[in-house]
DNA sequence: CCTGAAAGAATCGTGTGCGATGAAATCGTA
DNA sequence: TACGATTTCATCGCACACGATTCTTTCAGG
């Protein structure tokens, strides 16, 4: 069962991580969304959204609570007032850069040498690049769900 | 980002499965606990958490819905009444077999012949059981965290 | 036996995830 | 320039996850 051992292995990495990034009074997905505005920033909802792999839903309420702790801002584009831009405070840059060595220390915890990791990384990838795909063809394909899949 | 690459992954392997066990009126968890109790029922809830990584604050209320559903039983083991024996009903089973193609369709989804993803399964299973064992050795090391690992 | 420790579940609070829906702004086109 | 379609975000409900705590039952040492 592919799908078990991702799902357990993603717990784990979600376990090594909480006691590095509690002291940060970071979550792992708001860990994420400091990484990503860090490197790009401001962004909108929807960029900062494909850059993490989640949508308004989830994302709304979890930069909230980020800008109610002070690390980011949340402004409306004058040019276009749908689109929200969000971009981070001096204080969630100066976090982002405490967060920094947290990589390195689960690179640690993995046990596994660089090139291992980012080979398995690369093979992870393509997996999710392949269901995603999957997924596109599902939609398009309407009502029947996967019932179009397996034909050709 | 190995971490993010697992993150990502995980969440497309949700949405694969999602509208395949919607129909079953299952959620992905669910379906796990379906699987392994139908591979060695009746199971304690430590043991049933053992199988899929999932602890009683979790299972609990999952095991309660399934329960209301008509898919397992909970009762007390008469040997230890702390003990708490799950086994599915014949219900339960019913929707077991029908739940079991399930996975041959995400199998499709991957795009990845069967070999590549026995492979890609065991170099996870190996990822997550460093993951287990350096979150086993942060812990008994007590409150420095992760400060122990990397000296060796 | 008695009692403190340990094991097994349940409960609580917080924070994701996500399908479905709603509301506001913008765009495209007649 | 109206006006329906689209884009963008927010909201709601439900179901995980998990740390921390509590409760009950069992075990072990005296």
């Amino acid at each position: 069962m592919l799908c078990f051992a991702l799902y357990a292995a993603e717990h784990a990495m979600g376990r090594i991580y909480r006691p590095l990034l509690e002291p940060l009074g970071l979550t792992y997905p708001q860990y994420l969304v400091l990484m990503a505005l860090g490197a790009a920033a401001p962004l909108s909802l929807r960029a900062l959204g494909d850059a993490v792999a989640l949508e308004s839903n989830t994302l709304t309420p979890l930069l909230k609570r980020m800008e109610r702790a002070g690390l980011l801002t949340r402004r409306r584009n004058p040019q276009d007032e749908r689109a929200l831009q969000v971009a981070l405070t001096p204080a969630g840059r100066a976090l982002r850069a405490r967060a920094k060595n947290v990589q390195a220390r689960v690179a640690e915890a993995t046990g596994m040498r660089l090139a291992e990791l980012a080979d398995l990384r690369d093979r992870i990838t393509a997996l999710r690049r392949n269901l995603d795909q999957a997924l596109e063809r599902a939609e398009t394909a309407g009502a029947g769900q996967f019932d179009q899949i397996s034909d050709s």
